[in-house]
DNA sequence: CGATTATGATTAA
DNA sequence: TAATCCTAATCGC
């Protein structure tokens, strides 16, 4: 699940249901126990997401960083509120919800200039109003690395992961091993706004759904899982039928469609 | 019941 | 590049 779309959609959730009220905090699993012990009764200021990477922040100043990597889940529990269920690392909760958090790759109380400093490493998040676009596509412009490796790198777009990037070159026509500098502005642009776009329609849907309904003869909301995607981990184009191909770019395997990514 | 796998990222080599 | 971490669902025997 964890993508950009997860990432921010988890931040809209928390504000609408956490923020402003104190928070009881606790740490079923017992792994973060200290951290859940400071947190227990402040309020949520709000949560804000960066690409993959959510902050908590609280009234006392203190920001809770957390970042679900591969495995983790944020799993809301509305009242009547159960027990946990698994390891779970930090519940927080108030009278109506509880938020378990499990398998986190970061689960950490940091400062306001920690936050920044993260921030800093990280490229434009598509999903926020202040992305700066400019610099992802200087970036591009100068680098001679993979496009499948660059759309990948969170300090160049925030965000992306390996679904996503298959799906984005898909769309876009682009073969995942061309250099970053040999697309063209309107290639790059077009990356760009195909980005903004599917990863705000998978925050609304809460899953990752790239294929045009139109075309698979869909309707969005009862779409099959095999209808959502195009190439990513298919072995038959969903578009053209041809056969799919991996490649391993930016450390990943990455699934295209040959035919319509030349 | 053990092995495998997963939409991730950091560290070590 | 490879090893490592984190968890739970699924698959094969």
């Amino acid at each position: 699940m964890p993508e950009g779309h997860t990432i921010h959609r988890l931040a809209r959730l928390l504000n609408g249901s956490l923020a402003g009220k104190p928070v009881r905090a606790s740490s079923p699993q017992g792994r973060f126990a200290d951290g859940a012990e400071r947190l227990d009764g402040l309020t949520l200021l709000g949560a804000d997401a960066w690409g993959k990477y959510l902050f908590c922040n609280f009234d006392s100043g203190e920001v809770l960083h957390v970042h679900l990597g591969l495995i983790g889940k944020f799993r809301a529990r509305k009242a009547p509120i159960p027990d946990p269920v698994g390891a779970v690392r930090l519940r927080l909760q108030n009278g109506a919800i509880a938020w378990d958090l499990s398998g986190p790759t970061r689960c950490e109380i940091i400062s306001p200039i920690e936050q920044e400093q993260i921030w800093s490493r990280l490229g434009a998040d598509p999903l926020r109003s202040d992305a700066d676009v400019a610099a992802a596509r200087d970036k591009f412009t100068h680098s001679k690395r993979a496009v499948g490796a660059l759309v990948l790198d969170q300090s160049v777009v925030a965000g992306i992961g390996n679904v996503y990037r298959a799906e984005l070159l898909f769309l876009c026509g682009i073969h995942p091993a061309r250099p970053a500098n040999s697309l063209t502005e309107e290639e790059f642009a077009q990356l760009w706004s195909e980005t903004v776009r599917l990863l705000r329609l998978g925050e609304r849907m809460g899953r990752i759904v790239t294929t045009d309904p139109a075309e698979i003869g869909a309707t969005r909301s009862r779409m099959k899982a095999e209808e959502r995607l195009y190439a990513y981990h298919r072995q038959i184009c969903k578009r053209c039928g041809s056969g799919i191909e991996v490649l391993k770019i930016g450390g990943r395997p990455i699934w295209y469609c040959p035919s319509c990514q030349p």
